[in-house]
Formats: C-alpha cells, sequence, structure tokens
DNA sequence: GTAGGGTTAG
C-alpha cells in the first residue's frame, strides 16, 4: 500500500474512533483501534488520542499502559496533544503517579496540560497540591482560563479552603470570567459548601444566567446548611422560572425532604420523578428510600426498592440502616442476607449498620459472623466499623470479645471509648474500667470533657479518678478537674464536687462553665441556698455567664438553653421537674 | 472535513 492511501485512509477512520468515543462506546472504539492495526495502517496523533480517551471512559489502566507502548515506539510521545491525553488517562484510570509522571516527561506544556493535572489531583482527594500546581502554573507564567478556575475551586472546596477560594475569586473578576455558568456555579459551590450561604447568593444573584446544575448547587448548599425548608422554597422558585430539575435536583430535593421530615413534600417529588422518568436512576431511587425511611414510612422504602431495576450498595444501606432506626433489627438482618445472596459488596456503611442491628436484638452469633466477614473483606481497620463490633459485644455480653476487639484497633476515638466503657459500667466491670480510664488519661487531649463525664459517671470511681488526676504528670490539667467535677454532678457526691471546684476556680476563676456546674450540683443535691452563694460568687468576681447560655445535663446528654446574665431563677425546680 | 481539560449527587 503506498503511503499517500494510507494517510488519505487514516482521516475516516480517525473521524469513526472519535464517533465512538463521544457516544461512549469506549469498548467499541478499542476494537475499530484493533482493526485499524490488522488493516496495516498506522495510526497517526489523533488515533492515538482518541483510543487513549477510551482506556480513560473504560478506566482501562493495563491497556492503557499498552497502548502509551504503542505511542512511545511510533514518537508520538511528545505531542502535546497526545501526552494531555495520557495524563489525563492515568489520572481517571486511578494512577496519578503515572499521570504526574507523564506530566513531568512532556517536553511542552500548554493551559490544558495544567488544567488536566490540576483537576486529577482534585479528583484523587489531592487539593492542596492542585493548589501549589496552581501557583506553579501561574509562576511559568501560563494564563490560566474558566477550565483552570474550576479546577481551582473544587480544589478549595475539597479542603475546604475558603480563603484561598476568595481569592480565586478576585482573580476570577479581574479576569472576567465570573460570568462563565461553569464558573459561576463551581463559586456558588465552594461557598455552599465552605458554609458561607451568604457569599453562595451574592454569586447566585449576580449570574448573567442560570442553569440547573446553578439552582441544583444551591439547593444541596442549603441542604447541607441545615435549611431544608430553603432548599425546598428554592426548588419551586426553579421551577417557576421554567429550569427542568435532572436527576441530581430530585437528589437534593430528597435530602431536603428526609432532613425535615416533610413525607407529603417527599410524596410529591416522587410524583414528580415518576413523570420526569428518573425514578429507574439508581442515585434517585436510593434518595427515595432515603427519604421515606427517615420521614418513618418504612412500607413506601420498601415499595421503592423493589420497583427500582437494580440496586447498588448504597441502596441496601439506606434500607438497612432504615430498618435498623425503626427497630427492625432482625430485618435488617434479612436485607443484608440478601444483599450478599446478590453479590453486592458491603462497605463500612453496611457494617455499621448491620452490627447496630445485631446489638438491637442481643444477636451475638449473627454478630460473629458479620465481623468474621469483616476481617476477609478487610474492614476491620476501619474506626467506625471497629467501633460498632466493640458496642456489638458489649450490647450482646461480650465484654471478652469488646476488649480484643478494642485492643486490636489501630486508633480511638470518643466513641470507641464510649462503647468499651459504657460495656464495662453495664456489665459491672469496675477495675477494667478503671484501667481503662488510667489509658484514657494518657491520651486525655484527644477525648472531649463532656464525654468524658459520661465515661467517669458511669465507671462510678470518683476516688480513684481523683487520685488520677493528681497523680498525671505536670501542671494540673483544668478539663481533667472539670471533667471530674461533671461526675460528681452526676453521682451526686456533693463532698467531693466542692473540693474539686475550689481547687480549679481558683486555678481558671474566669470560666462561667465551672460555677454553673457547681451550682448544678448543689441544685441537684436539692440546696437552694448553696446554688445561689455560688452565682454570688460569680457575679462578685465578675465573670460573665458567656451569651446567657448555661448547660444542663438529662441522661447523659449535655443541654444548652438561654438564661438570664443571672442564674436561672427556676435552676431547682427545672431539675426537679426533668 | 479529525484532537485534549470543566459544574451538582444517594
Amino acid at each position: 500500500m503506498a503511503p499517500g492511501t494510507v494517510q488519505l485512509n487514516i482521516l475516516g477512520w480517525n473521524k469513526k474512533l472519535r464517533k465512538y468515543v463521544k457516544d461512549g462506546q469506549a469498548q467499541k472504539a478499542m476494537q475499530l483501534f484493533q482493526q485499524i492495526q490488522q488493516e496495516g495502517m498506522s495510526p497517526d496523533t489523533f488515533t492515538f488520542v482518541q483510543v487513549i480517551n477510551a482506556c480513560a471512559g473504560l478506566g482501562a489502566l493495563e491497556e492503557g499502559r499498552h497502548v502509551h507502548e504503542q505511542i512511545i515506539q511510533s514518537g508520538c510521545e511528545s505531542d502535546v496533544f497526545v501526552g494531555n491525553s495520557l495524563v489525563d488517562m492515568y489520572a481517571k484510570c486511578g494512577s496519578i503517579e503515572d499521570s504526574w509522571k507523564m506530566f513531568k516527561k512532556m517536553p511542552s506544556r500548554d493551559v490544558v496540560t495544567w488544567n488536566t493535572m490540576i483537576l486529577g489531583r482534585v479528583k484523587c482527594g489531592q487539593g492542596q497540591k492542585a493548589l501549589e500546581l496552581f501557583q506553579q502554573m501561574q509562576q511559568e507564567g501560563v494564563q490560566p482560563n474558566s477550565v483552570t478556575f474550576v479546577g481551582v475551586l473544587n480544589a478549595c472546596a475539597s479542603v475546604l479552603a475558603l480563603e484561598d477560594g476568595r481569592c480565586a475569586h478576585k482573580q476570577i473578576i479581574e479576569s472576567g470570567w465570573d460570568s462563565d455558568i461553569f464558573v459561576g456555579s463551581s463559586l456558588v459551590d465552594i461557598y455552599a459548601k465552605c458554609g458561607s450561604m451568604e457569599d453562595a447568593w451574592n454569586v447566585f444573584k449576580n449570574m448573567p444566567s442560570r442553569h440547573v446544575v446553578t439552582w441544583t448547587t444551591m439547593i444541596l448548599g442549603h441542604v447541607k446548611c441545615g435549611q431544608g425548608q430553603k432548599a425546598l422554597e428554592l426548588f419551586r422558585q426553579m421551577q417557576r422560572e421554567n429550569v427542568r430539575p435532572n436527576s441530581v435536583t430530585f437528589v437534593g430535593v430528597l435530602n431536603a425532604c428526609a432532613s425535615i421530615v416533610a413525607l407529603e413534600e417527599g410524596r410529591c417529588a416522587h410524583e414528580q420523578i415518576i413523570e420526569c422518568g428518573w425514578d429507574s436512576d439508581v442515585f434517585v431511587g436510593s434518595s427515595l428510600v432515603d427519604m421515606y425511611a427517615k420521614c418513618g414510612s418504612m412500607e413506601d422504602a420498601q415499595r421503592v426498592f423493589n420497583k427500582m431495576p437494580s440496586h447498588d450498595v448504597v441502596t441496601w444501606n439506606s434500607m438497612i440502616l432504615g430498618h435498623v432506626k425503626c427497630g427492625q433489627g432482625q430485618k435488617a438482618l434479612e436485607l443484608f442476607q440478601q444483599m450478599n445472596k446478590e453479590g453486592v459488596q458491603p462497605d463500612s456503611v453496611t457494617f455499621v449498620g448491620v452490627l447496630n442491628a445485631c446489638a438491637s436484638i442481643v444477636a451475638l452469633e449473627e454478630g460473629r459472623c458479620v465481623h468474621q466477614q469483616i476481617i476477609e473483606s478487610g474492614w476491620d481497620s476501619n474506626v467506625f466499623v471497629g467501633n460498632s463490633l466493640v458496642d456489638m459485644y458489649a450490647k450482646c455480653g461480650s465484654m471478652e470479645d469488646a476488649q480484643t476487639v478494642f485492643n486490636k484497633m489501630p486508633s480511638h476515638d470518643v466513641i470507641s471509648w464510649n462503647a468499651i466503657l459504657g460495656g464495662c459500667a453495664m456489665h459491672g466491670h469496675g477495675n477494667e474500667a478503671l484501667k481503662l480510664f488510667e489509658q484514657i488519661l494518657h491520651d486525655f487531649t484527644k477525648i472531649g470533657t463532656l464525654q468524658l463525664v459520661d465515661l467517669l459517671g458511669r465507671a462510678g470511681k470518683l476516688h480513684e479518678a481523683e487520685n488520677m488526676i493528681k497523680a498525671m504528670p505536670g501542671k494540673p490539667y483544668v478539663p481533667a478537674w472539670r471533667a471530674l467535677l461533671a461526675a460528681c454532678k452526676i453521682h451526686g457526691n456533693v463532698e467531693m464536687g466542692e473540693r474539686v471546684a475550689k481547687q480549679f476556680l481558683e486555678l481558671e476563676p474566669e470560666n462561667a462553665v465551672d460555677y454553673v456546674l457547681l451550682s448544678n450540683i448543689y441544685a441537684a443535691a436539692g440546696n437552694r441556698h448553696l446554688c445561689e452563694n455560688v452565682e454570688l460568687q460569680r457575679h462578685e468576681r465578675g465573670v460573665e455567664n458567656q451569651t446567657g447560655r448555661t448547660w444542663i445535663e438529662v441522661k447523659n446528654e449535655v443541654h444548652s438553653f438561654i438564661a438570664g446574665n443571672q442564674a436561672h431563677p427556676q435552676m431547682i425546680e427545672i431539675h426537679t421537674e426533668l
């Protein structure tokens, strides 16, 4: 075949290849690539770009590497388009290291190269590194464009870097990219994700045009900030402006309904979803299940679940967690078995739900089976799963297993300590609780003081705790004393409470919480006189009861309420009532 | 007459 013929023909093949890739038929594109080579034609840079795109679409790392080899052999690797597609392919196939290697290897880079690398870093959770790349890009004199800013804003949002986001916003305005709809949506997104709804609104209002994605971002932002009602208002406004919702919009609306337990609104949304044909979407379906479950209608949740054409791990999780929350632990376990039968791989959320189910119905044997499965699937190093295992064993009465799991955990948080100490207290293992408490003191700063109140109260070993705090090396550690004071309150130990309070009211006389705790101890003991004395003392020392907020504790939970800047006049009555 | 990177989600 004459070389001229080859060149003429490859153009046609490339066009066909491009169409497959554009239509998402990556597998067909790969077959076509095979065919091109079988026909004895040499792929050119255009061919390679499309094939690499197909590999990226399939997430086919090995095939991608293989094509890369061919590219090197053909001498096309230094082409900037080919290089860009390789950087992108490696990132999309999950190998950010190869992506970075390719980036560094490229003899020349353009703005697309930088954008691809920045976005790749963001997508694999390296937001900070993406921001560094942006700096570097500017130092090298490459002008950012709208895609760059989308990537940068995503990076800021992913690491909640609000200030960096504001800087980028300024730059965006200066360079005139703020009227771009993609950039605008990303601006709304970063402000909403960082909890600054006011800024999000400002961007939103000033945008020259809004797209369904912009509206959806606003709706989701309000849901995340706990403003479900406002999210629904936005949804109505969006429809008045004739913007058609998409599947993501409905996910946001259903989240909003779930968050404010608005069953009727949820049903309305469901009707609309059916009309628009989104009910077969697995994301929408899972959100429907979740919404009905959170609104307490498990029948509806089950009905939606049965109608869905396919279930993934999140759909199953919504069902399992919904049943656990409604007190139907047995049903949750049945669902888990069904899920296993259908070959859907459980994740940490599944295991937490299933272990909670076991604990709720005291199903130790089932719990052990689940534990085995957790070990086999490698989820046992996850702290959430570990906590649930400790809790399950403790609630099922096997403190030995609870202790073994606890000791094997790579790290502990407040939930872990609560689970193990709660178990010790429940089963009267006072000495074990004390040993654990000693361990906690070594790791004190990581434990929230208020939670410790609970632990100490449950362990019921106030004197030992007092001695241990005294034995702690270094300066007296006020939070530890404060925790003990609160524990005295739980235990009604007025004598120790007074002693402890006196000690550290001198260490930190300006903290209103301590006065409140002490006066709570007196109030709980029914001594209004001493209670008033403490308030008087606080007043004399000029300590304001900050923002007029005071704390009370009911059933081991700390509640706060606003009082005047005096002690609440009905402190004792409130306590008696509670 | 062919190429590359982009917004929201359970």
